[in-house]
DNA sequence: TTCGGCCTCCTACTCGGGTAGGAGGCGGCC
DNA sequence: GGCCGCCTCCTACCCGAGTAGGAGGCCGAA
C-alpha cells in the first residue's frame, strides 16, 4: 500500500527535487505534479493522492486557496504545507484553510519523508521549528533568545530597527539619532540583508513577533 | 557533548524503561532520576540536565508544578512532558508552565529519542498525535469581534487592513483577496484617513498594539 | 425610485523607500 | 604599518506607495 503524492510548486527545479527525493523511497510514489494552484485543485481531483506537498507562493491560485478547495473537496486528502519562510503569519492561515502539516524547506529530507508518513496515517505534524512558533504563539510567551540573525546586527543598525519598529520614516529616525537620512538609508539595506527581509513593514512585523520592543 | 536527561516518574518501572532505552545512545546520559515533583525541582537545579522527562502524575508535587519552578529558576532546561492520558487540559497547561515538548507514552521509542534531541536543540516539539489535536483546537479558537476603534472599518478594508499587517505588498494583498492593486490603494486610502495613519509602517504597529492579529 | 454606502477599477501624479556603488574617517587587530 | 569592520555621507536611479479625482455597479433604506 504505497502513499499516493502530488507535487504542486512552481520551480520545476523543485518539483525534480521531490521526484528524485521521493523516488527512492519504496512506500512513496508521486502520481502527479501541479505547476499552480489551478492545477493542483484539478490533479487532485482527478489522482486522488493521499498527500499533496503545497508550496504557498504560486500563481493563479496561491497554496492556501488550493489547499482550502481540495480539503473541501475531498476531506481524506492531506495537504502538507511547504515553505522556504518560517517567519510569515501563512502557518496560521495554512492550518486554517486546513493542511494537516506544515514543513520548511530548509528542514532535512529524513524529516520530510517522516512528515509525508505521519500526515498520510492520519495524524498531523508541524516541523520542530514551526511548532516552536506556535506554541510560542499559542502561549503568548516570548522567547529570551532572539531569533537567528537578530545577533548579527550592529549596535547602531539595531537602533535604526527599532526606531523603524515604531513606525518612524528614514528622516524621522536621522534626526533622532543625528545622521543623515542617506545613512539611515545605508543601515537598512544592510539590516534587510542580514536579516532578509523586503521592505522595512516586514521589518515590523518581525520586530513585534520577535519581542525585540520589549527591550526598549 | 552529550545530552544530560533527567528522568522524572513516580514509578519506578518506567524510569528503568527509560534507563534501558536511553542507555544505548551514544550521544544521550541518564544524569538523574526522580521520583516525586519536588525531587525533580531539587535534583534539575543540582544536575542541571538539557532535558527533563516529566511524568504529569506525581505525588508531593505534580509534574506541571514541578516543570513551571525548574524553567522559572532555569530558562534554558528543556522539559519534555510525557504521559499516557492524551487529555487536552494538560497539554496547554503544559505549554503554560513552560514545558518545551509532549510526548504520549505509547509513542514509538524513535520518536522519543527523536524528540529528545529536536528540544535538547532549542525547537520545540509535539508528539504527532497532540500536534493534531492542537492544531484542531486552535482552529477551533476562532474571534468573533474584532476589537474596539476599528469598527469604523468595513468588513473589506478590514481584510485589506489584515493583509497589510502581515507584511503584504499591495500587489499581494490583491492577489490574495483576488482585486486589482488600485482597489487595494483605494481601500487603504480610506483606512488611513479613518484611523488617523500616515503609512502602512503605522497600520502594521498598529494592528500590533491594538492585538488585533490575535484574532488570526 | 432615488439616495447613499460599499466595492470595484481607472489615470496621473508626487514622493519616500530601497538599491547600487562609491568614498572618507575612525578604531581595533594582526 | 596595513587590513578590516563600522559609521558616516553622497549621487543617481527605479519602483512601490499613497493621493487626487473620477466612474460604474450593486444593494438596502428612505
Amino acid at each position: 500500500m504505497t502513499i499516493r503524492v502530488l507535487v504542486a510548486d512552481d520551480q520545476s527545479m523543485v518539483r525534480a527535487g521531490f521526484r528524485m527525493l521521493l523516488g527512492g523511497e519504496e512506500d512513496i510514489e508521486v502520481v502527479a505534479e501541479a505547476s499552480n494552484g489551478l492545477e493542483a485543485v484539478d490533479k487532485a481531483a482527478r489522482f486522488s493522492p493521499n498527500v499533496v506537498l503545497m508550496d504557498i507562493r504560486m500563481p493563479e491560485l496561491d497554496g492556501l486557496q488550493a489547499t482550502k478547495r481540495i480539503v473541501e473537496a475531498d476531506g481524506a486528502a492531506r495537504v502538507l504545507i511547504l515553505t522556504t519562510f518560517d517567519l510569515d503569519e501563512y502557518v496560521y492561515e495554512a492550518l486554517r484553510v486546513g493542511a494537516s502539516g506544515f514543513v520548511l524547506k530548509d528542514d532535512p529530507p529524513e524529516q520530510l519523508l517522516a512528515a509525508i508518513r505521519t500526515v498520510a496515517d492520519g495524524d498531523a505534524l508541524l516541523s520542530p521549528a514551526v511548532t516552536k512558533r506556535v506554541i510560542e504563539r499559542f502561549t503568548r510567551i516570548r522567547q529570551p533568545t532572539p531569533p537567528k540573525g537578530l545577533d548579527e546586527l550592529t549596535e547602531r543598525e539595531l537602533d535604526v530597527f527599532r526606531l523603524i519598529a515604531r513606525g518612524l520614516s528614514n528622516a524621522e529616525i536621522g534626526r533622532e539619532l543625528y545622521i543623515s537620512d542617506t545613512t539611515v538609508k545605508t543601515h537598512i539595506t544592510h539590516i534587510f540583508q542580514k536579516l532578509d527581509l523586503r521592505d522595512r513593514v516586514q521589518a515590523v512585523v518581525l520586530a513585534y513577533e520577535s519581542g525585540i520592543l520589549e527591550a526598549t
